[in-house]
DNA sequence: TATTTCTATGTAATAGCTTGCATTTTCTGA
DNA sequence: TCAGAAAATGCAAGCTATTACATAGAAATA
């Protein structure tokens, strides 16, 4: 194991270079504006004279808070979760927090530990991503007073604070704008719904559309698979596989879609020509295939940004729960286009 | 501020409710095999009748470390580093590590910050990114015994660990074969050069092949810009603005890259007919970009990964530094091909 | 049996900072 | 100039786990 180091100074050592007590320094630290500018100046002048940095650990049992606050996201790999994760590092940066992260993979055993692990490790408060896991959880959060933000869903507890937005509703505009262009037959390509209410909902909300079409929303297969290009692929390969393709495919998230485009065009099908791909997140990758995805747009960063302020309140305030509900936008491009069979 | 939650069992009433010493159930949590068998099923069933867990903030000022690594990246939203970061976290939670994470936007001002605010948040160890930074860092770092890993460059200090690759000699490589493939002609989009010393590093390969093939380096245009797609395009719209196009341009990045692809094919030239466009990094976007774009491939994750393990060994049995130079890759796709002058 | 060697456990000294409360200094206004 | 209020500062009590060192007891050896 690493030593302590060189004896490093401590808030004694520098109380003593400046003449004043360890309290007035301690103060000009934390609370510079409770110490007159003369002092403050001796004092700052010591700390960085002596390159002083406080002792963490004395400060986290002192103060019983650590200003680290922890963030558990799905994985970082997609650029959804690394764009609000790094609005959300940035908020907390600005109030002089950091930020612990780490990725569960989808898995809920390991969110569970990472949940634990992070409160173990100190941290003030915690980022969640989805309502949905074991209620034993929020139990042991409760019971060590750690403030949670749950951010991608909105929670129908109404202690829960959250920056979400409404999945099913997003999904559900899209399928009903696609029906409303002709499509008819549909197919879906989804992460696993099980353990994943994000897609869950966007599962249902693209039912619903086709119910109240009065169409019938059971007959859709749907393709469960990992978020990722090359799965969006093989899925699309699944599908078209079956007897007769469908006018509409409806992805998951932005990443099926691109692989599913990718798909289609290698077997020679036309997008949007021969069939209509959608996805939901409006992430670069959209942008950048051809043709060009259309899709829900997500405000990633702000609702990283507005999670960030709403985790901090609630840490330093002990604020009431904030429980805001972010717009979704849907953005046309290239890959939906009325069907074939109505042009 | 939040209180501490109602009263959390400490140590002392482990210890009481096992009829033990509070150093006894220390060493059952710590170090088991130092307590016989019988005396500690006692205490762990004390433990997990009081549901106790250890305080974090007594536990770091008795032990001396956290468990917590940091890493200071440039950025989240770039996928190299969203991939990397996502392997170190996974390599570190294996061995009950947690990551602190934050980004300082390329701005070594803000690198500096982030690093004292992540010691001072108690990091046991740290990845930095580039070699790169103020010496005053470093001997910060030093006078703290906080072990570090660089990773994405390899540093000419013996003393320091690193897992990164030669980002000159790759670069060279790409604009050898590209100049092997009859161009003659050059212009170059970099991220600014002055604060990264990976960017500076490809563009001084790059000038290093020109000048090997008995071209002029100095004739080549440069053009800075922050990594981003958008600012790809405007900086190809701004070479393309010049006299002649020139017959390749190379991207720091494949970012940029994509960028310039897109505002070439807006401007009606065929990549690579009219112009070749090269890549550096080989990220998800350099395949999903039509022409995909031939780039140079780096391995990211398994950097993240070996950093991770690098940087764990470092702090838990301070082992000398351990330098991994890691090999790249040239991937040819479709946006490099021999100018039209050779054909 | 006496002596030595281990093993298991306990005692108590830290570690360095924050903060409630007490005290001193400075300011305000008559 | 001085009482009273406000601001600045100091005192010292925590906060909780680790670990060096001491000790007791058990096992091994002579």
């Amino acid at each position: 194991m690493v030593s302590t180091g060189r004896n490093l100074p401590t808030l004694e050592d520098v109380a003593r270079a400046a003449g004043v007590s360890t309290a007035t320094v301690s103060r000009c630290l934390n609370e510079p504006g409770k110490v007159s500018e003369k002092t403050r100046d001796h004092v700052m002048q010591a700390v960085s004279k002596l390159n002083y940095s406080p002792n963490f650990g004395a400060r986290a049992i002192a103060a019983n808070r650590t200003g680290i606050f922890g963030a558990v996201i799905p994985t970082m790999e997609n650029a959804i979760f690394a764009r609000g994760i790094e609005a959300f590092q940035k908020s907390l940066v600005e109030k002089n927090g950091t930020t612990l992260v780490a990725s569960s993979a989808y898995d809920p055993e390991n969110e569970a530990r990472l949940i634990r692990t992070m409160v173990a490790r100190g941290a003030d408060g915690l980022l969640l991503i989805g309502t949905e896991r074991d209620p034993e959880i929020y139990t042991f959060l409760a019971d060590r007073n750690i403030p949670t933000v749950i951010a991608w869903a909105c929670s129908a507890d109404p202690n829960q604070a959250y920056v979400g937005f409404d999945n099913r509703a997003a999904s559900e505009r899209l399928v009903a704008h696609a029906i409303g262009m002709g499509h008819r037959t549909f197919a879906c390509i989804s992460a696993p719904t099980a353990t994943n209410d994000r897609a869950r909902d966007r599962v249902l909300g693209a039912r619903q559309a086709i119910t109240t079409a009065g169409l019938d929303a059971a007959a859709m297969p749907i393709v469960e698979t990992d978020y990722s290009i090359e799965n969006g692929r093989s899925a699309f390969r699944q599908i078209a596989a079956t007897a007769s393709l469908p006018s509409l495919i409806i992805c998951g998230n932005d990443v099926l879609a691109v692989g599913a485009i990718q798909a289609a065009t290698a077997a020679g099908l036309d997008v949007p020509g021969d069939v209509s791909i959608i996805g939901f997140d409006d992430i670069e990758l959209a942008t950048v295939i051809s043709p060009a995805l259309t899709t829900v747009h997500v405000p990633h960063r702000e609702m990283g940004r507005l999670a960030g302020d709403t985790l901090y309140s609630l840490v330093k305030d002990a604020a009431e729960p904030i429980r805001i509900e972010l717009e979704t936008r849907l953005v046309e491009r290239q890959s939906l286009a009325a069907p074939k069979s109505m042009r």
